[in-house]
DNA sequence: ATTTGTCGTTAAAATATTGTTAAGATTTTC
DNA sequence: GAAAATCTTAACAATATTTTAACGACAAAT
């Protein structure tokens, strides 16, 4: 079973998060809020929502920024909602990596229409299976489900957020900054250690000999690997 | 060689169509004109253009067909362009698969700007190709693999950063001061002995006979040159 | 032919990175 | 609120990489 989307609000006026949150309920979208920058990055990074609707004039963070921050990471669609018209600034947001640009006000109709495009487009990129086989263990996204020789091994969040990581990106090295930014978010330091001690833990768990891994391997000085079998 | 994206424009009023031709060519894009919704239809087929602007107000075929038509047959990223402001319009034309609506008047900048974020989009799924192929290995840049006789090498960080080096300028001698600037930074003291040993390891890792080397020759009292193969 | 200098090779020393364990800190669960 | 699980941090051993040094083979120069 898939929920429905979830999509954050990025949004400094109540009201106006209200109302817009009114418009998605009625869509039938899960919505979060959040009314600052830094807030909004948090969440960002904690919920991975499938859409972001921010808000250009933000208290704390440059709004810029914040599309910044997130393309970075991640690849998850930003709608800018904004009441500057100013062509610069429509040109700047889309320029950061933004995916689209409305100015207030505007009808519930179009932001619903826009919102439909985004993600339809985006689903695109992002491969519909959940299910990920590999040799001797499945992860099914949907359910939350890793299965090694058919049994249900329990994996905690990180791990588990760690696993369908490389899982996705299976067969190419993943550096030990972006995995930290995608699993810790983007104001985790780049210490790695933390990193180590999931990956034995993971190791540990899926692996026949750890010290002889056949699932993660590590590109010493660079990253980990998962192996390219029938992934997908 | 990759030529600048093509843009085909679907517009009947010709002096909307020249004005919009030459922002796209201040821009540096190819254009290409269709005055009617059937020309327009054909030329996508023929052209396959990276992108596709369109005017709704088209005299043959009403547009939203077009952009159905397009979209079931392909890929292409359509960007309405249209004096209608009504909501239901644009709510129309982005739920039949057009991914930007922009509405008369608009400026050039905010035209190229949504373009930009179309065609970035876009490319995401078509990713550019990253792999240098030669007789009888490979380096995958992407996920940081080098296949030897289809064999997975392993390399540590310096023998893949300089294989690459080497790779990127097969065919032309680097000079060893060249290559230990871009390998060990500027402050590195201009001893090659630590080159020559790397370039041993990888020999040993990539050669046949380390001793005759087939893919990376030295020029003595200059540098190293990669055989230039279909690299790139 | 001898000298000079460059290159390839090997091995050992120095350094850096990674895996592992265990002990607090924090959160979640009951 | 206590117990359990999880997350984080620190210390240390194991391992891999990088650097340095020594030396023989070979080519160019005298």
């Amino acid at each position: 079973m898939n929920l429905n989307p979830q999509i954050l609000i990025i949004e400094d006026e109540k009201n106006i998060a209200m109302y817009i949150a009114s418009i998605l309920r009625g869509a039938s979208y899960r919505s979060e809020f959040a009314t600052s920058g830094i807030c909004g990055l948090n969440l960002a990074a904690s919920l991975c929502p499938d859409l972001i609707l921010l808000d250009l004039g933000l208290p704390d963070i440059y709004g810029f920024e914040i599309i910044e921050k997130i393309k970075s990471s991640s690849d998850i669609p930003i709608i800018v909602i904004s009441a500057r018209t100013k062509e610069s600034d429509k040109v700047k947001a889309l320029d950061m990596g933004a995916d689209d640009y409305i100015t207030k006000p505007f009808g519930s109709g179009e932001l619903l229409a826009r919102i439909r495009a985004c993600l339809r487009h985006h689903q695109k990129t992002t491969r519909s299976c959940t299910v990920y086989k590999h040799l001797n263990f499945t992860i099914d996204t949907d359910k939350r489900l890793v299965l090694l020789n058919e049994e249900p091994v329990h994996l905690t969040q990180i791990e588990y957020k760690l696993l369908c990581l490389l899982s996705e990106n299976a067969g190419k090295v993943m550096t030990y900054s972006s995995i930290i930014e995608k699993i810790w978010g983007p104001f985790m330091d780049d210490n790695n250690q933390i990193l180590r001690v999931n990956m034995a833990n993971i190791r540990r768990k899926i692996e026949e000999n750890p010290a002889q891994p056949v699932h993660v391997f590590t590109e010493i000085g660079v990253g980990y690997r998962m192996a390219e079998n029938d992934a997908g």
